[in-house]
RNA sequence: GGAGGCAUAGCUCAGUUGGUUAGAGUACUUGCUUGACAUGCAAGGGGUCGCAGAUUCGAGUUCUGCUGUCUCCACCA
């Protein structure tokens, strides 16, 4: 034992954490080993966005894999988990924009592309590797000489080459769509970027005169009047017998003038609104696909800034909302408005600036998703990828079977530049893993398309990308496919989806076999953690305050996959505690050992508990593997909870004390090996929960391992199981709460000592080597133990003594002076009261017929003897009644 | 409109294929300076497992309906 590594009186994390850490890395633990053989395990980091700092779902989403991950190389697997951040393009480019605009007063536009992008590596420098050091900080085991950024070089031809091939295989297409506009951060979006939010809006009900009637019209109600300059045509419902008439006719646009045609198309709902829909192809989805079926002309009506163009007249230059209110007033002077409902609506917002989308029209890039959808369909169909839980494949089956192209071009500067070159001489555009200069066809200069990819784009390659995919790396050969990839269920579409389809289609083979799904952290309230609620805990700073143990610890316990969590103080002083009481458990083993290696002592020099403890620490490994291999961390987290505190303890450690105090005998070695062997395997299972303070008492114990890091992690030993032990055990356990039950309630302080006599059939358990825990943890003065009950007449009895009946054992406490007979006679009756209830209702399902032939025989066996215990000791207590009387 | 989650002690949550008297943390009550730990020890009170049915010998657990609540997807002009 290394003698001058010492455990401090106070548990304080901040003393040890960060120095542990830095050793692990100095070490090179987390990078694999080069020529390993063993079966591996690999994982990529959902890579945080360099826009911000490490927030409490990053917190979870990065503990859970590190449990993983050190729960797997502590067993021996070739493990590596691949770090790194992504680049967040719209996010971290209108974080740029807006820093540039509080603190210099500048755009985008006046630095220029160039310079603008310049700012843009600043801040990712900068916020990336403040992302990485606040990683570190929760102790993940990240192998950092394989860190990765998705705009990095290797992760940039990643991109181009998977660009270039689908383009060739015609998977990528730029074609005139409506898309997602956001009038704020002045791109396209994709539908999965648009969020919809439920704002209060109007129906405004306006009159389109029929041309060549007089005084005839037609009731148009619309939400979004100021599109109507882009109007080229009112369709009805062929089928509706209240419009069908109106069909072929020719109406007059209200303040504008123009012509449009009155259209047949079963888009319109009958029986909906006023059967008659205005149709703008330039700024309505649905609208959009009408005008294709019905040729009809798009035109529209605003700037990419959402202010009105030269179509909208008048009202040229204004704003989208402030041209509806002029124009609207405008209408309405003009009798041409019937009247405004109020009407609530959901209104798409851009997920990052919260600025109402506008659909237009305009040149976009698209994936074209059915051919990619279907195998990533049935990837996950028969298993070949699997959702933990289960449930979320639906989610995913859900998104992926009503797929539409997915708009990857964005109009921003920061982020992949798509690879198109255009000549602006002869119109040819080439597409190039390459970057392009001159045309080939005509030797003039080539122009770049100025978008970029959406930054899932390359989120989507991460899994082979981070790997050196398009090179043949040797990592891509050993670690692609990953084992499992831990996310929120918040970006299944987003993230996960692409990831699938894209492994298939560039890699021949799925990104991971498993993806394990947590849910969200919320505030102690259940409240969505969000910057405008400012309701957000710094992860960082509940690590300076309590230790990442703690707070992993408590992002951990009851976690059930896929459920969200809530966050509170109570929580994380409640692992604070547990680091605490762990902390002081191995300070008294440790202050108690005097041996410099751990060795099991052989079967015949074991005490009972020592049996017994092995016994449930055995049934503790196994619970706790079992529970890892199947996902379910709070499960595994929670037995080793109970058992540290509850077993290890209060029981053990008491039970032990006076072995460990009985220095330089034999016992008192076997006491200290069991303890020592004990706790480090207790330390070994709870390493990847807690891998500081783990690591911390584990060097300050013999150790066998350089780090409990690469220690080897538990195994089941079935030689180590002594149920008979066990059982005899559980007996004095029993009775030693029987006892401080009665006295609790009778009121008598620990410090009042009283002789115990226990008359038991079980000497295997009650014999004079275990007497003597009834001495310290049952205030016992001392013990006397028969198998004949007739021993004590005359001595003790339920008239001279408190009387316990146990399972086991019938127990006297001579407390005469201090019975309250009363009390006791109410107690006895009330025990007698509940006991006959049992025994009634087990007899009730004894005589049930169904259940002694239906039911297995070991629930009936075990009915049974339960019926006898409780016959047993109900004429026990019918004994002392008859005593007291 | 479509899909899904959740509903168990005052609060926050476990409860794995149906099988003891339904558990933990926290809060509460009582007692304790027990030579590791008061961030602790010991004991205790507290639950009609949302409601109504169904299946079963047996349901917190499976099925159906309902109520409440949260989320995702689609979006109607």
């Amino acid at each position: 034992m290394d003698q001058n590594h010492e455990l401090p009186k106070t548990y304080s994390p901040s003393e040890f954490e960060d120095r542990i850490y830095q050793n692990w890395c100095d070490k090179g633990y987390f990078t694999p080993a080069k020529d390993s053989n063993a079966p591996k395990f690999s994982v990529v980091i959902p890579p945080p966005n360099v826009t911000g700092q490490l927030h409490m779902g990053h917190a979870l989403d990065d503990t859970l894999q590190d449990i993983l991950v050190r729960y797997k190389r502590m067993q021996g697997f070739d493990t590596l988990w691949v770090p790194g951040t992504d680049h967040a393009g719209i996010a971290t480019q209108i974080k740029v924009e807006e820093n540039l605009r509080v603190n210099e007063g500048l755009t985008r536009y006046d630095l220029g592309r160039e310079k603008f992008l310049e700012r843009v590596w600043d801040w990712k420098n900068k916020y990336g590797d403040r992302i990485i050091s606040q990683l570190k900080k929760l102790g993940t085991s990240c192998d950092w000489t394989r860190e990765r950024f998705t705009m990095d070089e290797g992760c940039s031809r990643a991109v181009r080459e998977v660009f270039v091939n689908l383009y060739n295989k015609g998977l990528i297409y730029r074609g005139h769509r409506i898309i997602n506009w956001c009038p704020h951060c002045l791109t396209a979006l994709s539908d999965a970027e648009v969020e919809y939010k439920d704002m209060d809006g109007n129906f405004w009900h306006i009159r389109y005169p029929i041309k060549g009637e007089d005084g005839k019209f037609v009731e148009i109600a619309t939400t979004r009047p100021e599109t109507m300059f882009g109007d080229t045509a009112v369709a009805v419902n062929p089928e509706d017998e209240a419009t069908k008439h109106l069909i072929g006719k020719t109406l007059i646009l209200p303040l504008v003038g123009r012509e449009i045609p009155v259209i047949a198309d079963d888009y319109v709902e009958i029986g909906f609104g006023t059967g008659c829909v205005k149709i703008t192809p330039a700024h309505d989805p649905n609208d959009f696909l009408v005008g294709q079926r019905h040729d009809l002309e798009q035109i529209k009506v605003m700037n990419d800034d959402a202010t009105m163009n030269a179509y909208a007249g008048k009202y040229e230059g204004m704003d989208r909302y402030a041209c509806r209110k002029a124009l609207v007033a405008d209408l309405e002077a003009e009798g041409y408005l019937i009247k405004t409902v109020p009407h609530p609506h959901n209104v798409g917002v851009c997920y990052r600036c919260g600025t109402v989308v506008e659909p237009l029209t305009s040149d976009q890039w698209f994936v074209k998703m059915k051919p990619l959808a279907a195998p990533a369909i049935e990837a996950v169909e028969n298993g070949t990828i699997n959702f933990v839980p289960e449930r979320f494949s639906k989610n995913y089956f859900n998104w992926m079977n009503n797929i539409l192209d997915w708009c990857i071009s964005r109009q921003l500067w920061w982020g992949h530049r798509i690879p198109a070159f255009y000549c602006d001489s002869c119109g040819e555009m080439f597409v190039s893993k390459e970057d392009m200069t001159v045309c080939p066809k005509c030797g003039k200069a080539l122009r770049q398309d100025s978008d970029v990819l959406d930054t899932w784009f390359s989120s989507a390659l991460w899994p082979f990308s981070t790997l050196g995919w398009p090179d043949k790396t040797v990592d891509l050969e050993k670690y692609y496919p990953t084992s499992v990839l831990v996310t929120g269920y918040d970006i299944i579409t987003f993230w996960v989806s692409r990831m699938i389809f894209s492994g298939l289609e560039h890699m021949g083979k799925e990104p991971f076999s498993t993806v394990f799904i947590h849910g969200l952290v919320r505030d102690a309230q259940g409240r969505k953690m969000s910057k405008s609620l400012g309701n957000g805990i710094d992860p960082l700073e509940i690590i300076d305050k309590y230790g990442a143990d703690a707070l992993r610890f408590a992002l951990a316990t009851g976690n059930s996959p896929g459920n969200d969590r809530r966050f509170s103080d109570e929580k994380i002083e409640a692992a604070r505690n547990f680091a605490n009481k762990l902390w002081n458990a191995s300070r008294f083993v440790r202050m108690n050992l005097t041996i410099d290696e751990i060795k099991l002592p052989e079967e015949s020099k074991l005490a009972l508990e020592d049996k017994w403890i092995l016994t449930k620490f055995n049934a503790l490994v196994a619970n706790v593997t079992a529970a890892l291999d199947k996902f379910e961390v709070g499960v595994a987290l929670s037995n080793i909870y109970d058992f540290t505190w509850d077993v290890f303890c209060d029981w053990y450690i008491e039970l032990s004390k006076v072995r460990l105090g009985a220095q330089g005998t034999e016992e008192n070695l076997v006491a200290q090996n069991v303890i020592a062997y004990i706790l480090t395997g207790t330390l070994k299972l709870l390493h990847p929960f807690m891998p500081f303070i783990t690591e911390e008492i584990y060097q300050a114990l013999p150790h066998d391992c350089e780090s409990i890091i690469i220690s080897k992690y538990p195994e089941l030993n079935k030689s180590e199981c002594y149920d008979k032990a066990n059982e005899q055990m559980e007996r004095i356990i029993a009775a030693i709460k029987a006892i401080r039950n009665r006295r609790s309630e009778m009121n008598v302080v620990p410090s009042r000592k009283a002789k115990v006599y226990i008359a038991t059939p079980y000497t295997d358990s009650f014999n004079s080597e275990t007497a003597v825990f009834f001495g310290r943890l049952a205030s016992a003065s001392e013990v006397e133990i028969t198998d004949k009950i007739e021993t004590f007449e005359g001595v003790v009895s339920a008239d001279n003594a408190v009387q316990i009946i146990t399972d086991s054992a019938t127990i006297f406490l001579p407390l005469a002076d201090i019975i309250d007979t009363e009390k006791e006679m109410a107690r006895l009756t009330a025990e007698e009261k509940k006991l006959i209830g049992e025994i009634e209702r087990i007899e009730k399902k004894l005589a049930n017929a169904g259940f002694v032939a239906k039911a297995p025989a070991a629930v009936v066996e075990g009915e049974k003897v339960k019926m006898a215990k409780y016959q047993e000791n109900l004429e026990g207590v019918r004994a002392a009644i008859a005593k007291l009387k």
